[in-house]
DNA sequence: CGCATGCTTGATGGAGATCAACGAACGTGG
DNA sequence: CCACGTTCGTTGATCTCCATCAAGCATGCG
């Protein structure tokens, strides 16, 4: 059954029901949804196209220097168009499961096609594209200039976001931590003991609490999203 | 005279001569152009639009963190389509030039409607994007794990793709610096001391030479690649 | 049980931020 | 021409913080 399952065109791919995708016209969900499959992945485990829907679970584009450093450069969830396509440059770093995941795979083809035809495809895509950089410069300007305290705030709140986080409620400030402590290190550019003493500073602060050890409670939400922008510099002799 | 030039809409405004813009129908060019308009910067001005074409110079987004850290989270340079428009988030960072730069501004609204009507320029979108995100791969991984060191080395390969760096001639190994110290500082998210440093200690290993205070040639390009690559780690103890 | 994986805590050292100072280049204006 | 200011780049000394190394738990699984 397993084998069943895993089978990928055994089950019919379909969209994601919310925007942008749930908008598109039913020309163009057909035209693209003609070529898609549906894709079962787990932990470590790359994705087999460049172009791809995520239905559930947690990917990332992957690389690793010659030394063993690994980066996560980019994490998605479910929802997120993920397109990998580029013109200039050969490919850099795999795109991998970092935990159960589904897919909707795309034909690249296809896609060039769809988004050339359908005028509200190509929206879609844009408009994605652009989420996409914000969450991209939000986490840049994360790894330039913060320290590894405010790189965890600001992580936390990036999960926050997620959807299944807490039942999709906004506000509700229970956040389910959706990916190991190992991908959180190399997404946020610190090492696994750096990330659970960044965590266990801030519950000691009493600023989040921690009652099962993957779902963390904001206790302070102000308070941590001044630490997330920026409020818990380096200390330098000056200011003592 | 002065007055003249730096009034804009006395310029008619013109798309770069080259992909993807070049390529565009002439419908496409005219009704994008209609609403454009020319624009000068020098350094530190902000741009006025969300949406906009790099004639020359350089500009990078902008952000500052309450306790005076500054971080350029992208940098664009001539020819790049510059999109911030975004539908979830609120506007972070400000888009400034780092020298005297030339902008094609274009109208939010009609950039909407052309992309919606010839797919010639919604595929240059999402191509322009693709390659954008390439790049900022490349920079979240450089954050990320690299050494400053291995950070410069990988920064000078990023301004040796840059146009006008050795006058178009991909062999040439003289790089032209195209920015101050302090927005390297800020993009690789080191200290301007820092950057000195790097460059320094590249120069006395003999894997660069610098003719010119803003001009490095590249001695021995594949070590420079290996260095950029992550061949610099921190050291440890172990390997002593 | 043994073994693996994931998370946490502790001790240590090195790397880079910090602070301070200087030199070079570029304007001013007299 | 020089005195003067500013900006940018560089160098040196000191100190903090995070990576490193190591060891300890907890859990899951054959």
């Amino acid at each position: 059954m397993d084998v069943f399952q895993s089978c990928c065109c055994t089950e019919t791919p379909v969209l994601p029901d919310h925007a942008p995708w749930n908008g598109l016209s039913e020309s163009c969900k057909s035209d693209l949804l003609e070529t898609a499959t549906h894709s079962y992945l787990t932990r470590g485990e790359e994705a087999a196209s460049d172009v791809c829907i995520v239905l559930s679970g947690a990917l990332a584009v992957e690389r690793e220097l010659s030394d063993g450093r690994r980066v996560l450069s980019t994490l998605f969830h479910a929802g997120d168009l993920i397109d990998l396509r580029r013109s200039e440059r050969i490919r850099q770093g795999r795109l991998i499961a970092l935990k159960d995941s589904e897919l909707l795979i795309l034909d690249q083809e296809r896609v060039a096609l769809c988004t050339d035809q359908h005028s509200d495809l190509a929206s879609a895509f844009i408009g994605q594209q652009g989420n996409h950089f914000a969450r991209m410069r939000d986490h840049v300007a994360d790894l330039a200039s913060k320290t590894p305290f405010e790189r965890m705030a600001s992580v936390l709140f990036e999960f926050k976001r997620w959807p299944g986080s807490s039942g999709e409620k906004k506000e509700c400030n229970s956040i389910q931590i959706p990916i190991l402590r190992i991908d959180i290190a190399d997404y946020i550019g610190v090492k696994p003991e750096t990330v659970s003493r960044a965590i266990r500073k801030l519950e000691k602060e009493r600023r989040i609490a921690i009652p099962e050890p993957d779902r963390v409670f904001m206790i302070d939400v102000p308070a941590m999203r001044q630490i997330a922008n920026g409020g818990r510099p380096r200390q330098s002799r000056q200011h003592a």
